[in-house]
DNA sequence: ACCTGTGAATAAGTTCACAGCA
DNA sequence: TGCTGTGAACTTATTCACAGGT
């Protein structure tokens, strides 16, 4: 029914501004993965239930999801597997190759650059780069590693995300170089808070924290 | 001034259980890094001000989720680092040594061995598992890799956490292991949703997933 | 003067329940 | 009958602003 991240849209007398939640954008992956996963089955449409019982997320919630950004599906049938999918690529432009430098080639780095799903969310790992003299020139998965000081060339290949799996120590310095290459979006890795100017949006996955939440929700045995 | 999780308290006439917010959880942990990244520096007390410049939280929502466990602080002063980092241990049960078991040691696999923070939030890494039999016998950071099949045992270890790297086709089923294991905790790092009995918490980290956010947030350019 | 603790106001997010179309 | 789309009710979380110690 209604469109974009601001659309316009009256209610009695007055106009406001319909604004896409964050926790629906966050959720968007999670249901384009479960729509990929159906469409390799060969299923050609999927309920708001159905997607529900294979994401774990409850179908009411998945349906005010979706009515955001459209009326994608068709009642008394479901939602298009194959349309939906392209819908949400297109919500998270990831519509288009988004390529992606990683910073940090160490254990954490290695395994990132083998992750499987980066592909099915349309990233391409095109640069990697890390401090060791040793790792520099060497090559993972066809791409060769670069020297860190040689970040800056990242505004000439036009490449405007990265991954950055460094020390904590080095942390605050690599994201001041990576903004300086005009890098405007960045996954931390690093177990530490980071300071941007506000162009640029930051989003910090720290594994020991999230670890750290669980016995709190452990019931005493 | 008022207790814990599912504390009485009463408002009025009405007599009511205070909740702890999950957020407020959540960000504990972030709390507890900088607590003790401070303690480091030599401190003795710090203002909800202070910590908020470094751990970049607000300062009133810092003291709002203090403030549901009990008053830490001194008006006028602040928190005592040392004090405030031990009641924060104490909230997540993270003042007793958790052992915790890795599942799968892959690429990721080691980058969490590897990983600094988790003896800091007071876990120890006391087992991990592999199914390649390559792999079962060898051993990393003083830890000796078994073979999968042997997943029981940790129920007279006691161990009752878990953090999986497995590859998707194998999460569910390595989960239904942990959790006849006697598991109760499991952060899971494969790509899917997972389904255990509600006892047991599972946390997912999808790395592709959070950088799969990051687009929809980048200005055009 | 400084900084905490907290009710009250506001905002954000979720669930419900049902009208309406296939 | 089956399933979407969505207001309205409800729940959860954040921000504000200031009273009250030190």
């Amino acid at each position: 029914m209604n469109v974009n991240t601001s659309t316009k849209y009256s209610q009695g007398s007055k106009i406001r501004y319909r604004r896409i939640p964050d926790e629906t954008i966050r959720r968007l992956p999670i249901y384009l993965r479960g729509l990929l996963l159906t469409s390799q089955k060969g299923r050609e449409s999927i309920s708001s239930q159905k997607l529900a019982d294979f994401v774990g997320v409850n179908p009411g919630q998945i349906r005010k999801d979706f009515s955001y950004f459209g009326d994608f599906g068709t009642r008394g049938v479901g939602y298009n597997v194959e349309t939906l999918a392209k819908e949400i690529k297109r919500i998270l432009k990831l519509d288009v190759v988004q390529k992606t430098a990683l910073v940090g080639v160490g254990n954490l780095g290695t395994a990132i650059l083998a992750y499987p799903d980066f592909g099915i969310y349309g990233f391409d790992i095109a640069a990697a780069f890390d401090v060791n003299p040793k790792k520099v020139g060497r090559k993972i998965k066809n791409i060769t590693i670069e020297n860190v000081s040689k970040l800056w060339t990242l505004k000439k290949r036009k490449i405007k995300l990265a991954v950055m799996a460094v020390p904590r120590q080095a942390a605050q310095e690599t994201a001041d170089a990576l903004v300086k290459a005009g890098v405007r979006g960045i996954l931390n890795f690093s177990p530490c808070y980071i300071v941007v100017p506000k162009k640029v949006k930051v989003i910090t996955i720290d594994i020991a924290m999230d670890l750290a939440c669980l016995p709190y929700y452990m019931p005493a045995s």
